[in-house]
DNA sequence: GCCGTTTTCGGCCCGACTGTTTTCAGTCG
């Protein structure tokens, strides 16, 4: 890990055990923001602590200074150290229970000594937590139902994780005596938005010599077939990986074929298994007499949607001259506008859109009008500059009752307007449906961001009939958000196929609030390909002519 | 603890929701 990340952490976990100590709770902001701010550096921190440049970090000051200092200096924090030995070290983890904050916390390890998630989990099976002060029957069974959801959550990984560490795993499998390749395969190479087991399929020289070194590195586990070897073990004692270790080409074809499954889609393909040793997926496929169909796309969803439907995608990053619906300064991102300006004409982008947070979003620092007024007057003076062009887009927060979160006549200042919801998130899916439609139908809508706000590992999407969403999508001309960000992929891509059907344009966002973030919408771009998109589907691939065009289907806009 | 200054200390995002409690604390976004 980079000294960046374990400063990171560190502040992070700081932060927590302040907040159940009681400190000042402005300090505890402070360390979590210090915390988010190091981990979004661009460049590795030893660089700005040699060039000084530490010191103009906004959010960091002599007291954060003086930790990174003593960190990298010592490896440790002394007075972390000294409240993290005052008590258990499980209790930390009870911080990942949503409900459950600092004082409760405090309270049941003070009360009842619960000191770890599985003494929680064990008083609440019991019946000992409703009944104590300021807990109920009701805050029990949501504890216990979030305890099980964490434990499930642990089963996966994100996408982005999953891609790192089989990366890692790759180089080594790759570096190691007598292979010859070696390749992802399963739901990886499917690219499922969560990922419970990385594997990988590799052709070597000998199977017995490759079980003996790998061995070396790791606690295998393995089942032999007649004529290959699977391997299970746990890399960096966590992440499942399954591999698939085979000496014969047509024998490493034919496995990754069907590792990479899906199931369900081998069965509607009537793949026999004996079909199948063949040289390539290609040769695999023309036995099957059916097209080939790229990896990402092998799922059961594949054979519901008509075959204009079923192409592959031809999506890929250099296509792309627009980068849309990102953050910065103005409301709850890192960076400033000119900085994120500089980043997206680096990596190649035409234009931009730039779509701060609106006033109701309190907790992302939203923009009133007068703050609207004054980033319109920042991005006519970066435009006069050469380069790549800003448009003054806004995520205007979609409110309860279906209004947008500002006035028409604001809305109608605005270049590009992307809709979500960031609150009120109980409501029944016809209250949901209703207030989203209601928002879709604005004559300013250009974008419906994050459709089903779900978190993934984290948090459930609200209740809404997505079917309904998207025709009104559709009908009112407003393209819907694949975002990019790994926590969230969203749209959901079994969804895609749908509003392709009904005729809907996207646009792929990794939401970044900072110019780190921004390479994050490669992964937006893996989840449109699951779902066939085409290039000609995306906004972001338009012209900027077209994208001044697509502004003004609706209303007339002057750039 | 950080920031921005009225350069030495006051302000720091705050409203909604939930489940308790009986008027509000804790948590979240």
């Amino acid at each position: 890990m980079s000294l960046k990340s374990e400063i990171a952490e560190l502040l992070g976990t700081y932060s927590d055990f302040l907040e159940f100590t009681g400190d000042n709770p402005f300090k505890i902001k402070a360390f979590r923001n210090a915390s988010e701010i190091i981990y979004s550096l661009k460049n590795e921190l030893e660089e700005y602590i040699a060039s000084g440049e530490i010191k103009n970090i906004k959010g960091i000051g002599k007291g954060i200074l003086a930790i990174i200092d003593e960190y990298s200096k010592t490896g440790k924090v002394i007075e972390y150290e000294q409240i993290k030995s005052k008590y258990p070290a499980s209790i930390w983890e009870l911080f990942s229970i949503k409900g459950l904050g600092a004082k409760k916390i405090k309270f049941l390890y003070e009360q009842i000594n619960i000191a770890s998630v599985d003494d929680l989990s064990r008083a609440c099976r019991e019946n000992k937590i409703a009944g104590l002060k300021g807990f109920g029957v009701k805050t029990q069974e949501k504890i216990l139902k979030e305890i099980q959801r964490l434990n499930e959550a642990k089963k996966y990984l994100l996408l982005n994780l999953a891609i790192r560490n089989a990366e890692e795993l790759l180089k080594q499998i790759s570096e190691t005596k007598g292979v010859i390749k070696c390749e992802v395969t399963g739901e990886l190479r499917r690219i499922q938005e969560i990922i419970s087991s990385i594997e990988i399929i590799v052709l070597v020289k000998d199977l017995l010599s490759f079980k003996n070194l790998f061995g070396k590195k790791y606690k295998l586990t393995e089942a032999e077939d007649h004529n290959n070897l699977t391997l299970t073990f746990l890399l960096n004692e966590t992440v499942p990986c399954i591999l698939y270790v085979v000496e014969n080409q047509r024998q490493y074809t034919k496995l990754l074929f069907e590792t990479t499954g899906s199931k369900e889609f081998l069965q509607k393909l009537n793949y026999q298994s004996q079909v199948s040793e063949a040289a390539s997926e290609t040769e695999i496929f023309q036995k099957l007499q059916h097209p080939f169909v790229i990896p990402e796309m092998r799922e059961e969803i594949y054979f519901d949607f008509p075959a204009k439907l079923q192409t592959a995608s031809n999506l890929t990053l250099k296509k792309f001259k627009g980068f849309l619906h990102f953050h910065t300064n103005y409301s709850d991102g890192l960076n400033a506008l000119e900085e994120m300006k500089e980043e997206c004409t680096n990596l190649g982008f035409e234009y931009a859109a730039v779509c701060d947070h609106s006033k109701s979003a309190f907790y992302a620092n939203g923009m009133n009008e007068k703050k609207v007024l004054e980033q319109k007057t920042l991005i006519k003076e970066l435009n006069k500059k050469n380069g790549l062009h800003i448009f003054h887009g806004v995520e205007c927060d979609i409110l309860s009752d279906g209004k947008l979160d500002f006035s028409n006549e604001v809305l109608k200042s605005f270049d590009f307007v992307v809709v979500s919801v960031h609150s009120v998130f109980g409501l029944s899916e016809e209250e949901m449906t209703k207030r989203i439609i209601k928002a879709v139908e604005s004559e300013y809508s250009d974008l419906l961001g994050h459709p089903s706000g779900r978190l993934l590992l984290t948090r459930e999407p609200y209740k809404v009939n997505m079917k309904k969403i998207i025709e009104a999508c559709s009908a009112n001309n407003v393209a819907i958000e694949i975002n990019a960000n790994p926590q969230r992929l969203d749209l959901d891509w079994r969804w895609i196929y749908f509003a392709r059907e009904k005729g809907c344009q996207f646009s792929i966002n990794p939401d970044a609030h900072s110019v780190n973030t921004i390479h994050e919408i490669n992964y937006g771009i893996m989840i449109a390909r699951k779902g066939g998109i085409q290039t000609n589907e995306v906004i972001n691939c338009y012209s900027i002519n077209d994208f001044k065009k697509f502004l003004n289907r609706k209303v007339n806009r002057k750039f």
